[in-house]
DNA sequence: TAGTTATAATCGGAAATTCCGATGCAGGAC
DNA sequence: GTCCTGCATCGGAATTTCCGATTATAACTA
């Protein structure tokens, strides 16, 4: 086994790779610019290789340094999951757990799962916070969030996965829409012409075009939500029919409006909601405790539901 | 951010759990017994947490000193990696790869691999070492090996995974069984009674019970074999029928006997060969190399091909 | 051109840490 | 009791880490 650098050393260029520049990197790190300069040479002098190019305007990472500066950002962050596990080894289902969830998401499951969560784990508290998939994941492995609630198929390499329920995704059109007419349509018969569309970015706007056998090109009208209501707000003007996931239509999301929803024939385009972690996250105990308690809230879709849920809207 | 222990003092506490004794472990790492002692105190001080239970008769590792080694010991080898990929970056390709793979794999997939191998990387070294899928697995996590050639359905959590090919399992059996009067036959037809299994711990078993619709019960008549040429063995004794991957077969596994091979009717049992290595893995390069070599060997079963196999064997 | 600012490297010494060897202490074996 | 095994403890040595001051270089400014 070969000598280890510290994870001091690490986290020091890790700072340098964040600000490309020395002087704030120290400051960063509570440590004088000399001290920062120095460890980062004695690092470079471990790994016999350069790390940071210096040249005389600025400062850049080599390549190696950036993939250095990646294997060292997780190591940070698995040796802060021991530590937070050590220290909350005692104690589970208690302090502060940083829950991400997409927006298509959030405004559905999150209530009764916050609600159910206080009843049984009192001492466990959660702070929120609402955001795409990819920046989602972005924290989670920074070590920004602990857990994140997500729609699949996405890409979740490396990340502890715990699929919670499948979703069907509905149409929603005017009554006197073209695409409402039919009771029970399918995919093929929506034209994908007058078919409005989550802004790119969105994986609600991914999970609709291939849920409906189409390619990732643009929409043809160009118009584009950016939210769950503005796509509604757009159907209410006549300007198309859209497709949302059940658990937002069973939420209430088209109540104050005309627009209708209708299930789609088998096979309906539809999203798989996941919890993802970082594998070594401190909070196995929780992880499981909030993916049981989201899988009891699992938007039960039997006929005689759909048929209650179809004429109350 | 809370403070970090050292990888030090970690790699201290993984020598203690492997010996559970704190003398043995000193030596183990190099320092003497007062300084290991030391550092484990200094851990545990750190933590806030008792991670070595220390009675008068004996060392145990607490609950939380569990986990807290099976973190310790990937954050060790995920630095070490770090290590290697940096001191190899400018020079991929070349220098020492260990490769595993598994019985059913290695005596077919291997000597045209490392032929070709040899041929497009002169400079790249590679040692095998072959064991069942658990070793393996067990071995890759731990650093010791670099990839291993295994056969999914198998659990490779945490593990960089690359899928080569699909290969499906062919009939075995003498020309005069009853297996052996269909051409074709059907899982179905197949008597569980009469079918010879590999030993408990063996893939190959597990991949023929569920390809034929088999729980993991054991095998009545009591036989099982401990290698491919043991249960062609056993085969040619009259003493039943086996399944065999279709790699094997093509590789000569029945030459020198009077063993004969029947491709199975859709849906055949099968199983995917695959590729795995330590997610934060130095040989990135090299995995993704090898496993595109291994991809050009697959055994291409057009009709034609397997007629005239099963005319040669 | 001379002065100012910004940034990284270098150096000597202070501070912290890591380590060792010797010793202490407890239990078990004889 | 005496020896042996095994972990904890202690003082001091060795090493590492850190700081502050200074130097070096380039860019910008008046």
């Amino acid at each position: 086994m070969s000598l280890l650098p510290s994870l001091r050393q690490l986290s020091y260029l890790v700072a340098v790779s964040e600000s490309l520049n020395f002087t704030q990197a120290a400051a960063a790190c509570h440590v004088t610019q000399s001290t920062l300069s120095g460890g980062i040479q004695e690092l470079e002098r471990l790994l016999d290789a350069s790390l940071v190019e210096r040249d005389r305007h600025a400062v850049r990472m080599t390549p190696v340094g950036e993939a250095v500066v990646d294997r060292a950002r997780s190591l940070i962050s698995m040796a802060n999951d021991l530590v937070e596990h050590a220290a909350q080894a005692g104690r589970p289902m208690t302090g502060l757990l940083r829950l991400g969830a997409i927006p298509t998401i959030a405004p559905y499951l999150l209530p009764p799962l916050l609600r159910i969560s206080r009843e049984r784990h009192p001492s466990l508290r959660i702070a929120l916070r609402e955001d795409q998939t990819s920046r989602l994941l972005e924290q989670v492995r920074a070590g920004d969030l602990d857990f994140a609630l997500i729609a699949l198929p996405y890409d979740t390499d490396g990340l502890k996965l715990a699929t919670l329920f499948d979703e069907e995704l509905w149409l929603i059109a005017l009554a006197g829409d073209a695409a409402a007419r039919l009771v029970r349509p399918r995919v093929e018969q929506l034209d994908p012409k007058r078919m409005l569309l989550m802004e790119e970015g969105h994986c609600l706007r991914t999970h609709t075009l291939t849920g409906c056998g189409l390619g990732e090109r643009a929409n043809p009208g160009g118009l584009e939500a950016s939210s769950v209501s503005t796509l509604v707000q757009m159907v209410e003007e006549g300007l198309g029919f859209g497709l949302l996931p059940e658990m937002a239509i069973r939420s209430g999301a088209l109540n104050q409006t005309t627009v209708i929803a209708r299930p789609i024939a088998a096979p309906a385009p539809r999203r798989t909601i996941a919890m993802v972690a970082r594998q070594s996250t401190a909070r196995g105990v929780e992880f499981d405790a909030v993916a049981a308690i989201a899988r009891s809230l699992e938007p039960v879709a039997t006929p005689a539901r759909k048929r209650r849920l179809r004429q109350s809207v």
